[in-house]
DNA sequence: GAAAAATCGTTCGTATACAAACAATTTCAG
DNA sequence: CTGAAATTGTTTGTATACGAACGATTTTTC
């Protein structure tokens, strides 16, 4: 069963067949003088890399856990911050989620389209729009909130508890 | 000057003008009726949700800093691991690299279109494709090598410097 | 050695993510 | 009070990111 793409490896590549050639250290001569000089500039430990595939990480066991629900992190998160505020402009919804304007307006067009949530016209401020969840909506994101657990404490797993709380401080600041 | 996009914020937002009414947390009855049973989940406090905006930010400090270059994070990434292999399938590239086929895909055409990289048919197997630095591409890379160091540094500057290693190696471990 | 399974790269579709430019509206400065 | 400045939301374009399905090729299995 070829199939290529599965939850756990997050990338979609089968392991195995590294090909011997580039799989270790021990390279020929004529392969090294074809290198740039790299300097020490070592990929993996870069804290940009590592940032990237612990969200990559992150995002596959989210989308496995959220499967049943249709819902993608940010717009669990749009559901979860509009909850919190009852009703929120679109503007202070991009700020409070960390989301542009623009990818704003995409993930409250699709949740409006699948009636998770309502907009009306702020008449006191005209240029906004001011969004609520519907009871639909409300009532998934509550049968949704237990997984958000999960999901976070599956992300949090391979740590004890001492490097959980860590991780959150030090990723705290660096934001 | 109305402008609405800025590098250190990262979010396309300008301060300001919360309007009081969210604010804070003191609401009225009638907003906190109109909320569903939250029941306890903060989304700032999520590691999902941090690992997100960290990388947001380390996105944006590297724009800044590889302006001149026109590369993206994905893009010196693959140059520098090219450069670390001499030679490299696009299947092995995207699994040093952290990238979904799909995703090397687009990352190679780039990168082939501006002449940095050059591939060749494998004749051993000839379902592979390899690829090597131009000189361009060689060129390019050395000089932004420093620039990619010092990208880690601004993204690590909030911390000292064992937060700084202890950050990697947590990271490292729910990579 | 032939059938089955796995790998490599491609293509399509959907969803962030964000720079840039814009119209409408509101706020601010004088 | 009026023109300048700022805010809100929209649109366009480019670049990841990845699920899914596919053809070509290679490897494995029996």
């Amino acid at each position: 069963m070829p199939r290529r793409y599965t939850i756990a490896p997050a990338i979609g590549y089968r392991e195995g067949s590294t090909n011997g050639r580039h799989g270790d250290r021990h390279l020929a001569d004529s392969e090294l003088r074809s290198r740039v000089s790299d300097g020490d500039y070592r990929l993996e430990e870069q804290v940009g890399f590592l940032l990237r595939r612990a969200q990559q990480r992150a995002t596959a066991i989210f989308t496995a856990r959220f499967a049943g629900y249709g819902l993608t992190p940010t717009q669990f998160a749009a559901l979860a911050k509009i909850a919190d505020e009852g009703e929120v402009s679109q503007n202070r919804l991009g700020r409070l989620t960390a989301m542009d304007p623009a990818t704003m307006k995409g993930v409250i067009d699709r949740l409006s389209e699948r009636g998770l949530i309502a907009g009306r016209a702020d008449q006191e401020d005209r240029r906004r729009t001011q969004w609520r969840l519907t009871d639909p909506g409300a009532a998934l994101l509550a049968a949704a909130y237990g997984d958000g657990f999960a999901v976070t404490a599956e992300i949090l797993d391979p740590l004890s508890p001492r490097e959980r709380a860590t991780v959150l401080r030090l990723l705290a600041k660096i934001v």
